[in-house]
DNA sequence: AAAATTGGTTCACCTGTTTAACTATTCACC
DNA sequence: GGTGAATAGTTAAACAGGTGAACCAATTTT
C-alpha cells in the first residue's frame, strides 16, 4: 500500500471507531441504564461466564488498577449481586461470584443487550457481517498481544 | 440466516467488540496519557477539525448532557488548549477554538495514535483492511440513525 | 527466621457524568 | 412592543470510575 492510501484509512479508522463506540456505548446504556452502568454490565458478563474470579484478574482484563476494581465490586456487593469468598488454601484470594440476584439481573440486562445487536446485524448481509467480525477478532487478538508488551 | 448462526454472531460481536474497545483506549492513553485524556484528545480533535464549535454541538455528537462538556472545557480553558470567544450576534452562543498551544498538542497526540494505528492496519492485508473499514462505517452510519430515535 | 512477593483494601485526589436549578439572551406573536 | 417560551450555557451536588501510594495479611523464597 502507498503511503497516502494507508494515512487515508487511518483516518477513516480513528474516526469511525470513536464514532461506533460513542454510539454503541449510549445505545446501550439506554437499554440497561436504569439497572446497571454499562461497566458494572460488563463485569458481570465476565464473572457469569467465568463462574467464579478474582479482583486481579478482572483487574488484568479491564486494563485498570486493581483498586478501580475494589471499588466497582464494593458497589455490587453493597447492592447484592456480587459476593465475595475467601479461599481455604490461599487465604489471600478472594472469589468473586454472582448471587441468585445478580444472575438474574444480568440475564435480564443482557438479553436486551442481545436485541439491540441482533436489531443492527441483521440489516447487514450475512456474508458481509462474517467477514467483518472475523477481521474484527482478528484485530481483538492483535490488540491484545499489543497490550502485553 | 438462522436463529443459531444469528446468536452466535452477536455473541461474537459483542465479546469481541468489547476486547477491542477496552485495549484500544489502553493502548491509546499509553501513548498521550501523559498529556491528555482520551477524552480531552478526542475533544481536541473534533474542534481541530471543525476550527470553531459550540458546547452544544459537542454535546449532541459525544452524546452527553452539555454540563458534562462544561465542565470538560472548563479544565482545558484552565490548562490553555481552548478559548471561548462569544457570538457577537446572538451573545448566548459560545465558541470553542484551540489556542495555539492545544493546536501543538493535538497535532503531537495525534501523531502517536496515528503511529499506533498504523503499527496495527498494516499487519493486515489491503483488502481485508478496506472492507473491514467499510463495513465499519455502514455500522457507524447506521448506530448515528439510531441514536436518532 | 527474615526478606520478598502476592492479593486485596484504603485513602486522597482526579475526570467524567447526570439532574435540577439558574442566568442571560433571543424569538414568537398577539 | 411587551410577555412568555425557547435556547445556550453554567453551576452545584452527588455519584461512578480511575490512579498511585501506603498499607495489611498471607504466602513464598532464600
Amino acid at each position: 500500500m502507498e503511503d497516502k492510501v494507508i494515512k487515508d484509512l487511518i483516518n477513516r479508522y480513528v474516526s469511525v471507531s470513536f464514532k461506533v463506540t460513542k454510539k454503541a456505548e449510549s445505545l446501550i446504556k439506554v437499554q440497561i441504564g436504569n439497572d446497571l452502568t454499562n461497566d458494572q454490565h460488563y463485569i458481570l458478563r465476565y464473572i457469569y461466564h467465568a463462574k467464579e474470579c478474582t479482583s486481579s484478574l478482572l483487574a488484568e482484563e479491564f486494563e485498570v488498577n486493581k483498586s478501580a476494581i475494589t471499588a466497582i465490586i464494593n458497589r455490587m456487593v453493597d447492592r447484592t449481586l456480587i459476593q465475595r469468598t475467601r479461599d481455604k488454601n490461599d487465604r489471600r484470594v478472594v472469589y468473586l461470584s454472582l448471587t441468585e440476584e445478580g444472575n438474574q439481573l444480568f440475564e435480564k440486562t443482557e438479553e436486551r443487550v442481545h436485541c439491540l445487536v441482533e436489531s443492527i446485524i441483521t440489516k447487514f448481509n450475512a456474508e458481509e457481517i462474517k467477514n467483518f467480525i472475523q477481521t474484527y477478532e482478528k484485530l481483538g487478538d492483535l490488540l491484545v498481544k499489543m497490550s502485553k508488551n
